[in-house]
DNA sequence: CAGTATCCAGTTGGATACTG
DNA sequence: CAGTATCCAACTGGATACTG
């Protein structure tokens, strides 16, 4: 990522650099938003939030966990248990989505007029 | 999003739960940041936009801020000019999108740490 | 239970030429 | 100047069957 000096100043010349889409990118995912939600109540095993989820196919969940994971977001921890248990739940940098989060939830409840 | 397609009515477990989605789908095309941004600066033409945003082809350009429009975030205004003359500027509803912007790219300088 | 593998469809984004 | 038209590539998301 390119590197900003000012902030609020506009000085990027491309979607690739722009600071805004680069968060967009980390909780834009399809269900990425859900996924988030229901993790900043507390830790959710997978078949959980598949159930909880039912629109989403499991290789969707599989793969957006992933990312989620890669960027830090959320942490995988799996029990050396049979049947297996894994727990996803936020890292420290996921919890501090939760203000974000909760603002983009906000304007849309404001702004937002259908549904 | 303009959304013309019937498909993104998904069923979440709770659509009113989740409106994070709702909010990213407005804001979340891929030039659409970087043109929110320049835009609350103050208004621009067409063709400023695609000079300041090099990248971008016009094709794109143009839907984005037709959707940017059909959302009520943006107002296209023509001058009945020759040549023509068509500015855009943000709507009271798109200035309201300013403590998102601003708090999407503060949560990317402060958390994303990648060059 | 917690995923992969496969194969497929729809949407988005892109380059370039053209028009009112 | 401010867009469209055309055609195309890439990516995301989806349904279902299968595996450790």
């Amino acid at each position: 990522m390119a590197v900003t000096k000012e902030k609020n100043e506009i000085n990027y010349h491309s979607a690739e650099e722009c600071p805004i889409t680069a968060t967009i990118d980390v909780i834009g995912g399809k269900w990425k938003p859900p996924i988030i939600w229901l993790l900043l109540k507390g830790p959710l095993r997978f078949g959980e939030l598949h159930k909880i989820i039912p629109g989403m196919a499991l290789k969707v969940l599989s793969r957006q966990l992933k990312e989620l994971e890669a960027d830090g977001i959320i942490i995988r921890k799996a029990y050396p248990e049979v049947p297996p248990r894994v727990e996803y739940r936020l890292s420290e940098k996921g919890e501090t989505l939760r203000e974000v989060i909760f603002l983009l939830s906000d304007w849309s409840r404001k702004h937002i007029i259908n549904a």
